[in-house]
DNA sequence: CTTGCCTTTGACGTCAACGTGAGGTTTTAG
DNA sequence: CTAAAACCTCACGTTGACGTCAAAGGCAAG
């Protein structure tokens, strides 16, 4: 397969691609003429790749990531940083809870007019400045 | 309160603040030297900023949602952009959910040394460059 | 008054994951 | 055989949320 193939397989851009490669993730056959050629499992990995970059993980993460993908079995560092991003991913699942829940919050206040049910969001008016009284004096 | 105890005490920069003033975001008044000064609200403000930043909203749209979130009711456009958000956010805690998943197969793969079981992760060696046999000739 | 930390504006730097041409070669379709 | 489509390698541009440095001014303590 040639790297539009490989592309539109998996839903990318042949640039996406290219910028894999220059980072080590994918790697490539060339004909004699220098152009890509690729198996098929690299839509594969391609798409895992994907989803690691969704998920998060810079491309510097990923790559010391993959050895251990690949061969299914990892340097001990390469573990460590593994369950850190398993936890990271965790830890931003739960922000992104938090987020919603507080956008549902402000659904739910636009629905029903009771503005006083959710102090927390409502602004006090902004109060002009005032020279701070002096705290100890 | 002066911007460096609301950054301390909402747990982001000096530098975020003028920013999100830049933005819209945030308001200050002014010492008549110049300097901001925020009431004690702003903190949860900014909380509430960071939160929507960290769920991935950006800026832009986070400033056509203030005033909805303010005043406790918006604009139709803005109900819209608060649903799609939120449906945004619901995608992207799947997506997460699912690169946790494909971790969470390589740290199980990794535990127990059966490369077999997911051939989904395993690579087939990469091939060496074959002509192609032509298709139709 | 000086010391030292905090704040101001302004402007440029950063980082990531590509996008977007330029300018040229290769492959494919008719 | 020719024209179009796809590909190649540079190499600079983009976007967002700040970081960082510079030069200057503010503010409480000793």
């Amino acid at each position: 397969m040639r790297i539009g193939d490989v592309a539109q397989r998996a839903g990318v851009s042949p640039r996406a691609l290219r910028y894999y490669e220059e980072q080590g993730l994918l790697t490539s056959e060339r004909t004699p003429s220098g152009q890509r050629v690729y198996p098929d499992a690299a839509v594969e990995r391609v798409q895992l790749i994907q989803q690691l970059f969704t998920a998060g993980l810079p491309s510097r993460s990923i790559l010391r990531l993959l050895p251990c993908i690949d061969t299914g079995h990892g340097s001990p560092e390469a573990f460590e940083l593994l369950a850190a991003e398993r936890d990271r991913i965790t830890a931003a699942m739960a922000d992104l809870a938090s987020a919603r829940d507080a956008l549902d919050r402000v659904i739910d206040l636009a629905n029903h007019p009771t503005p006083e049910h959710c102090p927390a969001l409502r602004e006090p008016a902004w109060a002009p400045y005032k020279p701070e009284p002096v705290t100890a004096h």
